[in-house]
DNA sequence: GTCCAGACAA
DNA sequence: TTGTCAGGAC
């Protein structure tokens, strides 16, 4: 019974983790300035095409990792050193970016748009507001608020876990299923990479079932597991390229777990509502023109060209939350939201007819 | 039947 | 670039 407590405990108390992180993140940025380790991972900070000396997550950086990762035919132990023994890294090239300088990447001679859009903290501002209710499924779930009571290194864990099994999921019908797959993993002491390794893959599959692509994600957790524990002495890869070499974690995830796990602000985590909702905005395009930009890699490259560091973390749920509940994918609910004035988008795409957010479903 | 969400393979 | 993965909502 005092068992069952302590996991449910554990549940319940992942709420509040997301805001003490961010305000830890805030407080700890505006302290102190980058070093090597937190440099704004761009591509602006090219002198030219080709250099990706500058730093570890930006989007070609990234499709480097991807390609490489894509390569390799065979998912077993990631050939780390031979990645890094191909690529040497001489560190800042480019002069770290100011948190309010708006105008880097056209210092470092890059052609992304580095303006910041007119009204963007009004937009901010009236999306927080609109978001106060906290009523979108990304408030009760996500993995910034998995194992908030283990050890640094177990959370750590847990929170990769949670994000792959969270992930490529529909979220407001399946956030129950995710929150129970998680729990079950932690009651079966599976939420460590030793007994992770050491269980059947059908165990795993079982206990996870039914997250949206739990044969995959099965797979990939005991690949990620082994991997952890020879390599990384059962903790996760510290780094976003380690991270990119795992199986099942892409650009989206690695920035989401090292903004979690690690509480380093790499970049920021562009999945498919940041990406769309920012197009829709009109806050990002593709380099040199004003098209919408074409992935979410494009997109976190554009936008962290001018959004300030500060807002890098909050913006994933922020507009994550938006996007679940009023900036739908289809059918957006403009005539609820309160930021419509300021959208280049609104009205455009055919609206739902009561026009009323979609509430999520509380299974 | 289409859509979703992100990684991956072809 | 496109299809696949899983399965439920629409």
């Amino acid at each position: 019974m005092s068992f069952l407590f302590s996991q449910n405990a554990i549940l319940l108390s992942l709420t509040a983790r997301i805001v003490s992180f961010s305000n830890r993140t805030i407080r700890k940025m505006s302290q102190t300035r980058f070093s090597s380790k937190t440099q704004i991972p761009t591509s602006n900070h090219k002198k030219n095409p080709g250099d990706e000396s500058c730093n570890g997550g930006s989007a070609a950086n990234i499709r480097v990792f991807v390609r490489k990762k894509r390569a390799k035919k065979s998912l077993e132990i990631s050939p780390k050193e031979e990645v890094k023994a191909e690529e040497p890294r001489q560190q800042q090239l480019c002069s770290p970016p100011d948190i309010e300088d708006f105008a880097y990447g056209k210092k470092c001679g890059y052609s992304y748009s580095t303006q910041a859009p007119e009204n963007w903290e009004k937009v901010l501002e009236g999306i927080r507001r609109m978001r106060s209710s906290e009523d979108a499924p990304v408030d009760s779930m996500g993995c910034e608020k998995a194992g908030n009571s283990l050890p640094p290194k177990e959370r750590r864990f847990a929170v990769l876990v949670s994000s792959l099994l969270s992930s490529q999921t529909k979220d407001h019908v399946t956030h129950g299923k995710f929150k129970c797959a998680v729990q079950r993993l932690l009651q079966n002491g599976l939420l460590n990479p030793d007994a992770l390794d050491n269980t059947e893959e059908a165990t795993i599959k079982n206990l996870i079932y039914p997250v949206g692509f739990y044969t995959r994600k099965a797979s990939n957790l005991k690949k990620i597991a082994k991997i952890c524990q020879l390599k990384y002495d059962g903790d996760i890869p510290s780094t976003l390229e380690d991270l990119l070499q795992l199986p099942g974690i892409g650009p989206k995830m690695a920035h989401l777990v090292m903004n979690v796990g690690w509480e380093i602000v790499l970049g920021i985590c562009v999945d498919t509502h940041v990406h769309r909702i920012c197009n829709r905005l009109g806050w990002v395009s593709r380099p040199g023109t004003k098209q919408k930009t074409s992935s979410p890699e494009e997109t976190r490259e554009s936008l962290q060209l001018w959004l300030p560091k500060e807002e890098w973390v909050a913006i994933n749920p922020l507009l994550v939350g938006f996007g679940q509940t009023i900036c739908t994918p289809l059918r957006p609910h403009c005539g609820t939201c309160t930021v419509s004035n300021f959208c280049p988008s609104a009205f455009k795409e055919i609206s739902s007819p009561s026009s009323t957010p979609k509430k999520p479903r509380s299974n």
